[in-house]
DNA sequence: AGCACGCCGACT
DNA sequence: GTCGGCGTGCTC
């Protein structure tokens, strides 16, 4: 039943294969294998089946000798020459569908190239492949790098990547997202001395191409976006997971898994290392170094001071939002031909902003960068910016940055806001020499004092202590259910009706919560209401959630999307 | 997931 | 009678 071990299939009698499709399906279907396939057929081969009378590809994930099914279709062809799958990425899936609720036919589709995912012929191994030979699974080293400035997580990575390397073990290195490819990549070209490969671009040819290009061994070193959890990479000795605590990395599609638990599970299962890196760990990365499950490495180093400008006895003219004690603070750096960084939340906009800047500090250069800019060169003086101004995280530098509003960045209605607020103000030190400024009407809030004094263990005691109390994530797992509609009494009326049904199904440590509107509550012109589930396993949020989402009919301009752990 | 089946109320 | 919306269950 379970996938056994490679030389078992040779002795096993092979009348009958299990095998797995691509449907939210729990267990394997029994399929009859004719005699001429009986040779070649194996465990984690791509096959063409006949599934409810379509043809689909399954995924032979064991062998017996007779079905208690009396009515067996045949399989209709063998796709691949050689498996697609080693073992152990059998025993990868399995443990991934039961941790993320998917079936194991979804987690099996899910680490495939796009390409292979339809009935394409698979050749197998090109010439020079390396035949992958049995090896025992030790206990891999999981590590959380926690640098402070990022001039020493390379040297570090550098000596982690050259040492698997040399015991002849490959390398998957995951970066949040095209940002990072270029910088990256180069470094590992450098470190390894070996072709990278980059498998998150191109069209499904051109990614199974290079998908081929590891599967048969001839690269070893993989660099990609979330799913190069899934790279073919032979003999795996290595997983790094760079700037960790990124949103990237939480995929938001179903199968809701997440690149951290991904990159854990697998390495459990190939008895690789896993190598987090991050300037501002997430809390659940500090979770599993609570757990004593991942190794805390911390690696010091001092970063610019942090500095509050109080406004709480400034009153400001309206829609105006450059205090006077920032006014200076910008007039002095211009002076003095260096650059500042305005941090202001995206909603906000920085085309206001910028214009008021300029007509109040005259002959300063400011220029706005968002989300939608592209290029950033280097003719400012004042740089108004959002999130985007981290794309240049590790190249870009100011004298000084300012956080317009952190009050803001606390109040939002997000359990992560106080993590987000700590990321921000790391991320800025790092990207600032001389200080940063943070404006509040809040000197009161309690986390201010541990981001200036860097009591970063201090900050992560409290978080940590805080969403177990309030029964957050990773204490908890959530589940939002969308509906959207174009008509707002709709949405809204529906919902309700998601939540009466969502009530009714409630079992034991799991929780509704009323209707709301959504966070994003009008996106093109669809309003959006969302039902929280909160409980208390994956395992029981899931089944109420997919339950549900089976019972709620398609209905016109209704569509229901489901987010776990949003 | 998608589709067939069967149940029940509405209506030419 | 039969049309159609909707819950249920199955797919080897």
């Amino acid at each position: 039943m379970a996938p056994g071990c490679a030389e078992q299939s040779f002795y096993m009698i092979k009348n009958i294969a299990h095998i797995v499709v691509n449907a939210p399906v729990e267990g394997a279907f029994d399929y009859c294998v004719p005699e001429e396939y009986r040779a070649d057929i194996a465990l984690g081969m791509r096959v063409l089946v006949s599934f409810r009378r379509r043809k689909c590809v399954g995924i032979v994930v064991g062998f017996a000798e007779k079905s208690a099914i009396l009515k067996l279709n045949n399989v209709l062809a063998l796709l691949d020459e050689e498996p697609v799958f080693p073992p152990l990425f059998l025993k990868f899936a399995e443990i991934f569908a039961l941790r993320f609720g998917c079936s194991l036919g979804d987690a099996l589709t899910l680490f495939l190239p796009s390409y292979l995912r339809a009935p394409k012929k698979f050749a197998g191994p090109a010439d020079g492949a390396v035949k992958e030979a049995a090896r025992p699974v030790k206990k891999g080293v999981f590590t959380l790098l926690f640098d402070h400035g990022l001039t020493q997580r390379w040297d570090i990575l550098s000596q982690r990547i050259q040492e698997t390397l040399q015991r002849g073990e490959g390398v998957i290195c995951l970066v949040p997202d095209g940002s990072y490819v270029e910088g990256v990549s180069l470094r590992l070209r450098k470190i390894s001395g070996e072709d990278v490969v980059f498998l998150s671009q191109g069209t499904d040819k051109e990614e199974f191409e290079r998908w081929k290009i590891l599967w048969s061994g001839r690269a070893r070193v993989a660099l990609g976006f979330i799913s190069a959890a899934f790279a073919p990479v032979k003999k795996l000795g290595l997983l790094v997971v760079l700037d960790e605590e990124s949103a990237s990395y939480k995929h938001d599609q179903s199968p809701f898994y997440h690149a951290r638990e991904a990159v854990f599970l697998r390495a459990v299962v190939e008895g690789a290392d896993i190598l987090y890196v991050s300037s501002a760990p997430s809390i659940e990365a500090r979770k599993l170094v609570a757990d004593r499950k991942v190794v805390l490495t911390e690696l010091k180093e001092s970063l610019s001071p942090v500095k509050f400008l109080d406004l709480t006895n400034f009153k400001m003219r309206k829609g105006t939002f450059l205090s006077q004690p920032l006014r200076q603070h910008l007039e002095r750096v211009v002076k003095e031909g260096k650059k500042a960084c305005l941090y202001i939340q995206a909603s906000r906009g920085t085309e206001s902003v910028v214009e008021e800047i300029r007509s109040s500090l005259w002959g300063a250069r400011v220029l706005g960068y968002d989300k939608a800019s592209s290029g950033l060169k280097d003719n400012f003086d004042i740089l108004v910016t959002t999130q985007a101004v981290f794309r240049h995280r590790e190249n870009l530098r100011f004298a000084l940055s300012v956080v317009l509003d952190i009050d803001w960045e606390f109040h939002k209605a997000d359990y992560r806001a106080s993590h987000g607020a700590f990321l921000l103000v790391r991320y800025l030190r790092q990207m600032s020499e001389e200080c940063v400024l943070l404006q509040t009407r809040n000197m009161a809030q309690e986390l201010l004092p541990l981001m200036a004094h860097d009591d970063t263990s201090g900050f992560y005691a409290r978080e940590l202590s805080s969403r177990k109390e309030m029964g957050f994530p990773p204490y908890a797992y959530f589940a939002a259910v969308v509906v959207r509609s174009s008509d707002p009494q709709l949405a809204c009326g529906e919902a309700k009706l998601l939540y009466d049904k969502l009530s009714s199904a409630a079992v034991k440590g799991v929780e509704i919560f009323e209707p709301q509107q959504d966070r994003a509550a009008i996106v093109r012109g669809k309003f959006r209401y969302c039902v929280m589930v909160r409980g208390e396993s994956l395992k029981s949020v899931m089944a109420l959630v997919k339950d549900t989402q089976r019972n709620f009919r398609r209905k016109k301009d209704i569509v229901l999307t489901v987010n776990v752990n949003p």
